[in-house]
RNA sequence: GGGCGCGUAGCUCAGCGGUAGAGCACUACGUUCACACCGUAGGGGUCACAGGUUCGAACCCUGUCGCGCCCACCA
């Protein structure tokens, strides 16, 4: 065996072992192996923009611990890896890298800087990821950009569309003024702030006036009618009549409606076009006017057709003026601009300040407004039940995070908008004719044209004149939603690049994710896959939580708690960094803990000088072991401490192995440790040392021993190896032959099997007693306040409690009497019914033994 | 407003029906030839609170309080 160094230096391996995973194919899927083997892994392609973030280390590590015991326990693990680099948040690094607006250049001169930034921050996540040494198959790495990714999202969207589930079409969108393009539901995040409710007057035809309470004063141009509960007291009074909006004098009628909410501001609400989602559905279902008059970026319109038999006015000049007044003012200052003018006009009543929740997009932070424009929607309304019970066929790890993707599905007010007017992302595959006869008839190329560009490609047998090409891009959901398809190659069955590939992949093992993406990544690859193929992208979804700061706050820029991932990797080792993801469970929120950290790295440094123990006899004493088993059966393990610690390694294997086939992998973690640092090194290697001290050819006791030493070592590598792949990488190397090629510790099917080892629990009272004995000893020298090295004269055991017979006693410390007495630098022990009354004497941890014991007199000093 | 999770030793967490656990921190002892990034021994908890079920509850049920999150509301 190679020599073993007394210090184990974590940065110097690294990048051999990189290298050597890398260029031994360690983690390539095998697609000669039978497919019950496979076991596919859907990874998330982290986004890039720009950040690299704790919760990265933190969830993809958790991943890649379940992947690399799945693998090892014998299944063909598909771990793709790939960077999601189209689309908003991309767009957004690059224009904050460049200091421009991708709004104020060409298409072109906007994707060449992108491509031109994009591979730098790729490479920053290769080298986390790398470095954390995640198992995943960099031969299959990807890019969401790319032209087979490309390729395939078009697919995606063709197929949808001549199934019908996706439709252009001209409605109430949800707009972020500020990235001017439409936003999705799931994209809508909310602020609160401090509003003001403002009471306006509006005159009744015929005499006297109703007041309605509003935020968005500004939105009065775009009002289409008054709203009032029909238990209002004005109700009976004012339904029927119709109200004139102060300012643009616009006549509207009054309406009843139960979903007007009679306890808020003064019972009576104007509907404009549009201020909420409430606005969308009186206006559909009261038929009223459509009056706009906010623009694309968030600004007042310059001109209104007031005065026109659609938008009437009783003053149709006065109306111009106001909104000529207004023209080009962001809402913020035309609010200020219009409260002003109803003011001047008497029309301003109460001002209530009040708390208000906003409504802004989750990337910009701006305020969302919904305006009307054409935009491309993929129906999910119509099938939230198909949605919800799709959920309940797949398994949720932990199962209760189901619930926020049933509450996310009953909770949908959209259609899942796709398109964005943006210009780095899959573009949309559509033209629209030109030709006459066919104006405005939508063109999609085939599958073989794929993929397409239209601003710069044309459909077949169309010259440029005769088409108008879509210049929306697709949101980057949508072409992250099928992830899974960009590793089958395959759509559906109209849409393949890789014929029969999708009957052996889908659905997927295992999804892996965080859970604020469940509204997001989670369901868009759900509705994808039900609406391609009628089937789930995935067997089971695991979820991981959230990474918050040492105070137990979520990390955020603001709060100046973001640790830097590099930097902790930097201080504490991959290692130990993956130790302490790997002690969080699923679902679980964790705070980065520098105590779990150091554990980690101690952890480390143990098995390190565990392993160092054993190698030391074994390296001067070579064998040649079988399994634990056989040795055990062909009598070369004999000695009872050595039977009976294999038999706790058994049963500890068995526990892991239970733990892990349930992702349990925090729990299987608990139970290698405990093992390891309870039973193997603090009981079994002090009680081992005697025998592994010896001059020539070992004896019987002392092969025993090193057969032991050899299966208790190897074993614990490839335990503890899916949560500390680096030094466990480095040990297996030391335990090998000096001529033996390299061969990792992660590979296929190099899990323990039950069938090696004895049954768990071999000797297991007689391992137990003689832990009691030691540990009584141990208590029995603390109590004296002597050194646990401090000879004794003379050592009694007896039993004690119920549990333990003379009998057994007996048998206990036959099996380990030489041991026994070198651990207690005693000369003797005996074995007594009861304790002698003379002697001082310590129960045993169990209470299960008394020890009795007299100190011998001092060591002579040299 | 609805839902989910959590509330166990000073800290971070495990246990989820049968005599309260781990690591860190703390105290005492010990430089034992794998490891002082060590070892041994020890102190420390009315398991948020109140009812209930049970021979028995940290664990099951009901309610309350606190923290976090998801969804909804958002005039």
């Amino acid at each position: 065996m190679k020599d073993f160094p007394s210090k184990y230096d974590q940065a110097a391996v690294e990048t051999g072992w990189r290298k050597a995973w890398a260029s031994d194919d360690a983690f390539r899927w095998d697609a000669s192996l039978p497919a019950e083997l496979d076991y596919v892994i859907d990874t998330p392609p982290p986004t890039v923009s720009g950040t690299l973030h704790v919760g990265h280390v933190y969830s993809y590590t958790q991943a890649d611990i379940m992947a690399r015991f799945m693998r090892m326990s014998g299944r063909n693990v598909l771990y793709p890896i790939g960077w999601d680099d189209n689309g908003l948040p991309t767009e957004r690094l690059v224009e904050k890298v460049k200091k421009v607006r991708g709004g104020t250049m060409s298409r072109e001169e906007f994707v060449a800087l992108c491509r031109e930034v994009i591979p730098q921050y790729e490479d920053q996540f290769r080298d986390l990821f790398g470095r954390l040494a995640l198992s995943v198959d960099w031969s299959r790495e990807y890019q969401t950009i790319s032209d087979e990714s490309r390729t395939i999202s078009q697919m995606s969207f063709l197929d949808l569309y001549k199934k019908g589930l996706l439709e252009r079409r001209l409605e109430p969108t949800l707009w972020d003024p500020a990235d001017r393009t439409a936003i999705a539901q799931a994209e809508v995040d909310e602020i609160e702030r401090e509003g003001t409710l403002n009471e306006v007057a509006f005159a009744i035809e015929g005499g006297g006036e109703a007041i309605i309470a509003t935020t968005r004063p500004e939105l009065i141009g775009g009002c289409g009618a008054l709203m009032i509960h029909p238990d209002h007291p004005r109700a009976g009074e004012l339904v029927g009549k119709r109200a004139i909006s102060p300012l643009y004098g616009v006549p509207v009628p009054i309406i009843a409606d139960a979903k007007v909410d009679p306890e808020k501001g003064t019972g009576i609400v104007m509907c404009c076009t549009f201020g909420d989602v409430t606005d969308i559905h009186w206006w559909r279902t009261h038929g009223l006017p459509l009056r706009l008059v906010i623009d694309q970026a968030g600004k007042m319109k310059e001109s209104l057709p007031l005065g026109s038999a659609e938008w009437p006015s009783v003053d149709a000049e006065a109306a111009h003026a106001v909104v000529e007044a207004l023209q080009g003012l962001k809402v913020e200052k035309a609010r200020e601009a219009v409260l002003a003018m109803l003011a001047e006009r008497g029309v301003l009543r109460e001002r209530h300040k009040t708390r208000q929740v906003v409504p802004v997009a989750e990337r910009s932070g701006a305020p969302l407004e919904i305006i009307v424009t054409p935009q491309w929607f993929i129906r999910t309304l119509d099938f939230k039940d198909q949605l919800i019970e799709k959920g309940r066929e797949l398994v949720w790890r932990p199962d209760y995070m189901r619930q926020r993707y049933e509450s996310w599905v009953e909770g949908l007010k959209w259609d899942w908008s796709i398109s964005r007017q943006r210009h780095f992302g899959v573009p949309l595959p559509v033209w629209y004719s030109r030709r006459p006869g066919e104006e405005g008839t939508i063109i999609v190329p085939t599958a073989a044209e794929l993929p397409v560009d239209p601003s710069r490609d044309l459909p077949a047998g169309y010259t440029a004149d005769e088409v108008i090409p879509e210049m929306d891009v697709m949101d980057t959901w949508a072409t992250s939603s099928v992830t899974p398809q960009f590793v089958s190659r395959t759509i559906s069955d109209e849409f393949s690049l890789d014929e029969g590939a999708h009957k052996r992949l889908f659905p997927m093992a295992m999804r892996p994710q965080a859970h604020e993406i469940i509204r997001t990544w989670a369901f868009y690859t759900i509705v994808k896959a039900l609406h391609h193929q009628g089937e789930l992208p995935w067997k089971s979804i695991s979820i991981s939580g959230w990474c918050l700061a040492s105070d137990g706050a979520k990390m955020s820029k603001s709060k100046g708690n973001v640790i830097d991932p590099i930097k902790l990797l930097d201080e504490y080792g991959t290692d130990a960094v993956r130790y302490w993801t790997g002690t969080s469970r699923l679902g679980n929120d964790t705070v980065l803990a520098p105590n779990t950290l150091k554990q980690g790295k101690r952890l480390v440094t143990k098995l390190w000088n565990a392993a160092r123990l054993a190698h030391l006899p074994l390296a001067a004493n070579p064998i040649t072991p079988s399994t634990a088993r056989a040795d055990i059966e062909a009598g070369v393990i004999a000695h009872p401490l050595d039977r009976w610690l294999l038999g706790e390694l058994a049963a500890t294997i068995e526990a892991a192995t239970v733990a892990f086939e349930a992702y349990e992998y925090a729990q299987a973690l608990r139970e290698i440790e405990g093992f390891f640092w309870k039973t193997y090194c603090d009981n079994y290697l002090e009680l081992v040392k005697r025998r592994t001290r010896f001059e020539g050819a070992p004896d019987a006791e002392q092969v025993s021993a090193l057969h032991t030493l050899h299966h208790a070592t190897t074993t614990l590598i490839r335990l503890f190896s899916p949560f500390l792949p680096y030094v466990c990488e480095t040990l297996a190397d030391l335990f090998r032959g000096e001529g033996d090629g390299f061969a990792t510790v992660h590979a296929r099917g190099n899990w323990p099997l039950a069938a090696d080892y004895p049954e768990a629990g071999l000797d297991g009272e007689t391992g137990a007693l003689v832990l009691e004995i030691v540990g009584g000893v141990r208590k029995a020298k603390s109590d004296l306040g002597v050194s646990l090295v401090a000879p004794v004269e003379r050592l009694v055991v007896s039993p004690a409690g119920e549990g333990t017979s003379l009998g057994a006693l007996r048998d206990a410390v036959e099996a380990a009497r030489a041991d026994i007495e070198e651990l207690a630098k005693a000369p003797g022990v005996t074995v007594e019914e009861s304790a002698p009354a003379d002697l001082a004497s310590a129960l045993s941890p169990d209470e299960r033994v008394r020890v009795s014991l007299t100190l011998g007199p001092a060591p002579v000093q040299a």
